[in-house]
DNA sequence: CGACCGATTTGCT
DNA sequence: GCAAATCGGTCGT
């Protein structure tokens, strides 16, 4: 139980790996980097397969899941609303087809080039929500598979002695078992979209 | 091949 | 608070 993991080491691939309700809450505090832009994770969410009627793995494997169904440490990205991108990471054993949406964080480095992309809204909203996220890194569906330990969207793990207040509440936008508490983010940070009903699980 | 839906965002009432 | 925008994925014909 070493507190230090080393990006782009087979640890991170290791530590994906692990049940994806372990890895959703670690990934808080972490950094997303592609190219000049990097976002620190303020706001996950956790899918876990073919038995969550929330997943799209749910319905099985499609060409459009089928990165889900993968190893783990890549990006399966979609597309929604005709107009969206949201990113998640792939992680637990392969074929589990479980992954961890990130829906918020805050754009760490290259705000200028983040705000470029963006029309609207002040810094804080750049990567609030997982499809302006998406937006901010520069993620659309070219990305679909990109490995996160070696390719151009890097994922650096945080240091879970830095983490602040752990929070834990339903997910959002779902049609399919809205009540499972897998929805985690970082307490106090303005980039966690609207409140909803919530509990500490790392006081500190 | 046609129809319907969507892990969202935005703007207007 | 509510509905429009806009198109890939999925499923049924």
């Amino acid at each position: 139980m070493s507190g230090k993991r080393v990006p782009g080491s087979p640890d991170l691939r290791a530590f994906l790996e692990r049940p994806v309700l372990e890895v959703a809450p670690a990934l808080l505090g972490s950094v997303v980097r592609h190219g000049e832009v990097a976002v620190r994770l303020t706001e996950v969410e956790a899918y876990a397969g073919p038995d969550d009627p929330g997943s799209h793995a749910y319905r099985g494997r499609t060409e459009r899941t089928a990165v889900m169904f993968g190893p783990p440490g890549h990006l399966y990205v979609y597309f929604t609303y005709g107009m969206h991108h949201c990113a998640n990471v792939v992680c637990g054993p392969e074929g589990t087809a479980s992954a961890v949406l990130l829906r918020a964080g805050e754009v760490v480095e290259g705000v200028d080039l983040a705000r470029a992309r963006r029309a609207r809204g002040g810094d804080r909203d750049l990567a609030r929500g997982p499809a302006r996220l998406a937006q901010a890194l520069g993620i659309d569906l070219g990305h679909r598979g990109a490995d996160l330990v070696d390719g151009p969207i890097r994922l650096v793990l945080a240091d879970p002695a830095d983490l602040d207040h752990v929070m834990t509440g339903p997910r959002v936008g779902l049609r399919g078992a809205p009540d499972r508490p897998w929805r985690f983010w970082l307490r106090d940070e303005p980039t966690v979209s609207a409140y909803r009903p919530a509990k500490v699980i790392t006081p500190r």
